[in-house]
DNA sequence: AGCATATGCGCG
DNA sequence: AAAGCGCGCATATGCT
C-alpha cells in the first residue's frame, strides 16, 4: 500500500492473438518496453518484480489464475475499480476523458452488484473493459493524468492503492475459503430444527407451524405467506399493519410468540439449512465471492450464499483446521471513530480513546447510559429525527458540535442535490434526473402541497444517504487499509513445512502461512498455524495502527480491536 | 414458464 | 411499518 515511492508500473493485457503482453513504464508512466509473456506466473514471481505494481483491466480476469498457479502479487492497480472512483470523484478536476468511457458503466458485473436489469448483456461479456495493450495503456494513462491533475493526488493515489489491494484480498479470500465444519453445522441444525421429516421439512419447524395454525384457529394457514398470515391475525383480532418481527413484538397475544418462533426456525432452515450447506460448503471450505466496491459507499458486497449475512448463531461451524487456529478481530465503533477523525473532533476522539466510545460519552456526562449513547450516535449518523434515537441527537449535537456539524453539513449538501465525498475522495453519485425534476417542479410556487411534501421527503431521503455516505465510506477506507497492510505482513511469514495430514483445501498459495479467511466490514478472521498465532495477532494489531496513521496522520484517534485467538469463530 | 416486485430478515 | 444508513437472499405473489 505504500505509495510514497513511485516504482514503475507494468501493464498486462492480451493482444489480438490472445498472447499476454507486458508493457513496462517509467516513473512518469510512459511506455518503455513491450514484451510477450509466455509464463505469467513465473514472470510475476521473478524476485526483481516483487515490488512491481501490476496494472490490469480487472483483477478477476488475472489474479485467480495466478493464485491457482501459486503466484502471489504484492500490489496492483485494478483499472475497473479505479475508473469507477475517478470518474465520480469530486477531487478530479480534469477527467481526461474518463467520464466519456461510457462502456465501462456497462460492465455486467457492476450491474449485478447494483441489482440493475441486465437486458441483453451476457454475464461473461467483458468486452466493455479495455482489453488490448493499447486500450489498457490508454486507460491507465487517462487515470494517471486525472490523478496527477486532481485537487489531492495523494488521497486519490492512496484510495486507488487501497481499493486495488482490496481486489487482491477479495481474490485471495475466495481462494482460501472459510474453514467450515459441515458436521458442526448439521449438529446445530439438528439441535434447533430437529430431525428431517417428510419432504425434508425439519420436525420442529413443522411443529412450530402447527402451533401457529392451532392458536389462530386456521388449519389451512400458510405461515410463510405474509398476506395470508396477516388475514389470520386480523381474524383473531390482532390488528397489525404488517407481520414483521418488530410490529408483532409490540403486540400481546398468545399467537405472537409462536409466530416469532416459527419465523426464527424458518429463517435458519431456508437461508442456512441443509440446502445451503450442500450448495456452498465443499471440502471443508465456504467460498463466497467478494465484490470490492460493490456498495455505493465503497463497502464490499458479496455474492454466493450470503457471506455478509451469515447469522452469528452459525459461527460455531467456522472451525480451524487441525494444527491451526483463528485470529478473530473486529473494530469497536468503527464508524463513529471515523467520524471523529474526518471532522477533527477532538472531544469525540477523547471520549473514544482507549475505551468503548459509548462508555466514553457516558463518562463525559453527555448521556446517562451506554444504550442512550449508542442509539443517539447511530441516530446522528443515520439521520434519525423521531423516536428515542431522534430525541437524543440534539444532546449529542450540543456535546460534539464539530462531529455533528460534519454529518449535518453532508446531509444538507445531499438535500440540495450536491455531492459528498469520503476522506480519501470517493464521491457519491449526483442525484438522478428524476430527482432533480421533482425538486424543480416542487419549487414552483404553483406546485401542489402534496408535490412539495413528496419532494421534501425525497430531499430528506437523499440527505440521510449523503449524511451516512461520508461516515460509512470512510470507515470502509479504514478497513481496506487495515487489510492491505495486514496481507503484506502475513505474506512475510515463513511457510510451515508440508505435512501429510495438512488440509489441501485452502489452495496452494495461502495454505502454509497465516492468511485472511473472512471479512465483514469491520471484522476479519485470520486462519493461522497454531505456533504463528501470536505473531499473526501482532500483525493484525499493527496493521490496524498503520491504517489509522496512513489515513489520519497524527490526529489523536484510535481504533482499538476486540481480538481473540480461538479454534472457532463463535463467541465464548 | 419466466420476470418483476413486495415482504421479511440476516449482517454491518 | 422501523424512527434511521448500507446490503443479499428466499419466498410469495402478481404480471406478462
Amino acid at each position: 500500500m505504500a505509495t510514497a515511492e513511485q516504482s514503475p508500473w507494468v501493464i498486462l493485457a492480451r493482444n489480438s492473438e490472445g498472447a499476454i503482453v507486458s508493457l513496462s513504464t517509467n516513473t512518469d508512466a510512459a511506455r518503455t518496453g513491450t514484451e510477450i509473456v509466455t509464463d505469467l506466473a513465473a514472470y510475476v514471481a521473478e524476485p526483481a518484480r516483487s515490488r512491481t505494481r501490476w496494472v490490469w483491466n480487472d483483477t478477476r480476469n488475472w489474479y485467480p489464475e495466478l493464485l491457482g498457479a501459486g503466484a502471489r502479487v504484492d500490489r496492483c492497480q485494478d483499472l475497473r475499480l479505479s475508473h469507477a472512483i475517478l470518474r465520480q470523484s469530486a477531487l478530479v478536476r480534469d477527467d481526461h476523458g474518463l467520464r466519456a468511457q461510457a462502456a465501462w458503466e456497462n460492465d455486467p458485473t457492476l450491474q449485478i452488484a447494483r441489482g440493475e436489469a441486465l437486458f441483453a448483456l451476457d454475464h461473461d461479456d467483458v468486452s466493455a473493459l479495455p482489453s488490448t495493450p493499447d486500450e489498457v495503456f490508454a486507460e491507465f494513462a487517462r487515470q494517471y493524468a486525472a490523478v496527477a491533475g486532481s485537487r489531492d493526488s495523494h488521497r486519490l493515489r492512496l484510495l486507488i492503492a487501497a481499493e486495488s489491494a482490496g481486489a487482491l484480498v477479495a481474490a485471495e479470500l475466495h481462494e482460501a475459503g472459510v474453514p467450515w465444519d459441515a458436521n458442526a453445522h448439521r449438529e446445530l441444525l439438528h439441535d434447533v430444527l430437529g430431525a428431517r421429516g417428510a419432504g425434508g421439512i425439519p420436525q420442529k419447524l413443522a411443529q412450530a407451524a402447527d402451533v401457529v395454525r392451532e392458536i389462530l384457529d386456521a388449519p389451512d394457514l400458510r405461515v410463510d405467506s405474509p398476506a395470508h398470515l396477516l388475514k389470520a391475525l386480523h381474524r383473531a383480532g390482532v390488528m397489525v399493519p404488517s407481520t414483521s418481527r418488530w410490529v408483532l413484538g409490540a403486540m400481546e397475544h398468545p399467537s405472537i410468540a409462536p409466530i416469532l418462533h416459527y419465523k426464527k426456525l424458518s429463517r435458519l432452515h431456508t437461508a442456512n439449512g441443509e440446502a445451503w450447506l450442500s450448495e456452498w460448503v465443499h471440502d471443508g471450505r465456504y467460498r463466497p465471492t467478494y465484490l470490492p466496491g460493490g456498495v455505493v459507499t465503497g463497502r464490499w458486497a458479496a455474492t454466493g450464499g450470503g457471506a455478509l449475512q451469515i447469522p452469528r448463531s452459525l459461527r460455531g461451524a467456522v472451525r480451524a483446521d487441525p494444527g491451526w487456529t483463528f485470529i478473530v478481530a473486529d473494530v469497536a465503533q468503527l464508524e463513529p471513530r471515523a467520524l471523529a477523525a474526518i471532522a477533527g473532533d477532538n472531544k469525540l476522539a477523547t471520549a473514544a480513546r482507549g475505551r468503548d466510545l459509548y462508555s466514553g460519552i457516558v463518562e463525559s456526562g453527555t448521556l446517562p447510559t451506554r444504550a442512550d449513547a449508542k442509539v443517539a450516535m447511530l441516530g446522528a449518523m443515520y439521520g434519525a429525527t423521531t423516536g428515542d434515537s431522534g430525541r437524543l441527537v440534539p444532546t449529542l449535537r450540543k456535546a460534539y458540535p464539530k462531529a455533528m456539524k460534519y454529518v449535518d453539513d453532508a446531509a444538507q449538501e445531499g438535500e440540495r442535490g450536491g455531492v459528498v465525498s469520503t476522506w480519501l475522495g470517493r464521491s457519491c453519485e449526483v442525484p438522478s434526473g428524476r430527482w432533480r425534476e421533482e425538486q424543480a417542479e416542487a419549487s414552483d410556487p404553483a406546485a401542489s402541497a402534496a408535490a412539495q411534501s413528496a419532494a421534501r421527503g425525497r430531499a430528506r431521503e437523499r440527505g440521510r444517504f449523503t449524511r451516512n455516505f461520508v461516515v460509512q465510506g470512510t470507515a470502509a477506507e479504514w478497513a481496506l487499509c487495515w487489510m492491505a497492510q495486514l496481507r503484506t505482513k502475513l505474506a512475510a511469514f515463513s511457510p510451515i513445512p508440508e505435512t501429510a495430514q495438512r488440509a489441501e483445501s485452502s489452495g496452494p498459495t495461502m495454505s502454509r502461512r497465516p492468511h485472511l479467511a473472512f471479512f465483514l466490514h469491520d471484522e476479519i478472521i485470520v486462519h493461522t498455524p497454531l505456533d504463528q498465532a501470536e505473531a499473526a495477532a501482532d500483525a493484525v494489531r499493527s496493521a490496524a495502527a498503520e491504517a489509522t496513521s496512513i489515513l489520519f496522520g497524527s490526529f489523536p484517534i484510535d481504533f482499538p480491536l476486540d481480538l481473540r485467538i480461538a479454534m472457532s469463530a463463535a463467541k465464548d
